[in-house]
DNA sequence: TTGTATGCGTTATCAA
DNA sequence: TTGATAACGCATACAA
């Protein structure tokens, strides 16, 4: 139905008598003074007419979009996870969320990149492997800032600041943990294709593997170098049968996928092997047997790069509004660390 | 660096001496005729100053946003992986996607619509579940074109249109598979807070029932009713042990879980029970046994909602442009079943 | 083939 | 406390 234009600030105006200043000051409830009757005609124009204001006019005219963009590198696992969170994050406070995901393709990375500057978006999150270092520096030169997170390579310093995960820190406490639940060997399952945020969980096996004595014996796999198919006879040749073995996973997926062949195979979990995740997914809680890995806390993670970012762009009376304390970000261009907490379950047991 | 005003066609205009009408008419390639030399020096002065189009006044200007919306009940399993390839669609026929979660609560979904109605989206792409009668009236009522997939209630004929996945379809073919691989008593484990996409899969497990003979025995269990860890005992309490039973569920995740707790009660998959989901997701392919499913050709469900809705726009040139045959949609307000494809595995076997 | 002038719907700056 | 009016950046009918 309905083929009436949508009625706009003018109409309204006319309708309450005022003028369309007015109307405006009134529907953003502005620090100037209003009278009552005012407000309350205004507001009641707007109502018999559907008002619904043109966030295009809005924000041509203000100069400022309240939108953010979101850059990933995909949409499944932790990723669709966190951009849920942090849409719920930006409405909260009143911003927009443009998702992208770059599907690891650098001429998608380009081209959607284009596509959230020319959308004159206030601000940018960005996962670490989903920009070059070419796209960093034009959206730094566009004047628009950035915030990374899960990002440990040098395009850090280009970024307002970094919010990781502390998969490093992940990786050392599942190594503990495997030993002490009597692994002697230990088994590093990952992901060269995610670069940094592999070799992160490499530094923090290794860590973990000095910090059990140092000298058990211990190896890297990589989901690019051995099929899956072949995982569970690779793993038993280069393991003793008296004692556990103990794989850490780059996630729950490759938990998942470790722990079936290896159950395919014929080999007990976690009595020969025993295996451990990362990111505590609904795949690892419901397995037979259930994976142990580690939370995420999403909506902290979110808080805290929405409220960074918030503070860089002198937002900090939203954040007050909301009440939250006036947020003091580390060092500019600094590092937040996200704390993961271990979730033991029997497949390490 | 860079706290220069972003460049403007006013800018490029200035420093190609052009004017504005011919900027804009070179940087969208209109079909009004151009000199080769006005357009090099155009695109060269845009070049130069780094111009970069602003949507929103570009939207304001041409009383259309070229972004369209998608509803989802959540982010996860198949919404996610459905917004993935919607996002793509989009972009292929230079449109802007925004995607939301209503996260089941009918308040989010309220204040969602809303924010996608200030945009002036050009349409709406919205799931059965995550839209109530209300909020579809409103969108009608505002002139925005709204199209539903996996909808099954009265609302789809508010829709310009209706895509759905054909689980009806699959259920019956479900049901036939198993039995012929011996299964003579069948389950349904659905999921009553999906409503009506939890119906038509009930209606379509009876009619399997009823193509195979009509008399097995068969039961329903609904995830609300029974906890995960009193599955396995129910099922194997309501079953024979001579021959194998077939249990048909809602999705992958819930076969999932299924078939974990059977496993984990000590009954044999398939030998004792034969499990078979719906979406083919990783969990699906990578579960030991592997898991039964059914393939959902995503970016075809996509592919056939925008057409649907760019031909609704009046967008036939931009179909064609992309080579596509111009899209002739069913009757409109009709709809369109999506059939799924059984994949087998040995959950099933 | 190119330029002029106007409109798009808001917000913001003044002045009243 | 409220009202004119000038931006905001682009697209487009119409004129040249």
């Amino acid at each position: 139905m309905a083929e009436y234009r949508q009625a706009t600030v003018f109409d309204v105006a006319k309708e309450a008598g005022v003028s369309t200043a007015t109307v405006s000051n009134v529907l953003n409830r502005r620090d100037v003074p209003l009278s009552e009757k005012t407000i309350r005609k205004v507001e009641e124009a707007a109502a018999k007419l559907g008002y619904r204001r043109n966030v295009m006019a809005a924000s041509l005219s203000r100069r400022k979009t309240y939108e953010v963009g979101l850059l990933l590198p995909g949409f499944v696992g932790y990723y669709g996870l966190f951009a849920q969170q942090m849409e719920r994050t930006a409405h909260k406070y009143g911003y927009h969320l443009s998702v992208f995901s770059t599907d690891m393709d650098s001429k998608v990375e380009r081209r959607l990149l284009e596509k959230l500057l020319e959308r004159r978006v206030d601000g940018l999150f960005c996962h670490g492997l989903a920009m070059s270092g070419d796209s960093a520096r034009k959206v730094v030169n566009d004047g628009t800032p950035i915030l990374f997170f899960n990002c440990w390579n040098e395009l850090k310093h280009l970024a307002i600041g970094t919010v990781n995960l502390n998969v490093y820190q992940a990786c050392v406490d599942a190594v503990v943990h495997l030993h002490e639940q009597g692994c002697r060997s230990f088994f590093y399952y990952g992901n060269k294709r995610a670069f940094a945020t592999n070799e992160q969980r490499i530094h923090g096996f290794r860590e973990g593997l000095r910090l059990t004595g140092g000298k058990h014996p211990a190896d890297m796999i990589d989901v690019e170098d051995i099929a899956a198919d072949d995982l569970a006879e690779w793993l038993a040749e280069r393991s003793e049968d008296a004692t556990p073995a103990g794989v850490m996973c780059f996630d729950d997926w490759k938990a998942f996928v470790c722990q079936n062949r290896l159950i395919e195979g014929g080999y007990d979990v976690p009595g020969r092997f025993k295996v451990v995740g990362i990111n505590n997914e609904f795949v690892a809680g419901h397995s037979y047997p259930g994976i142990t890995s580690f939370n995420v806390p999403y909506e902290h993670q979110a808080d805290m790069s929405f409220r960074w970012m918030l503070t860089h762009l002198g937002e900090q009376a939203k954040l007050e509004a909301k009440g939250e304390r006036p947020f003091s970000p580390p060092v500019a261009g600094g590092e937040v660390k996200i704390p993961l907490t271990l979730v033991e379950r029997l497949s390490s047991r």
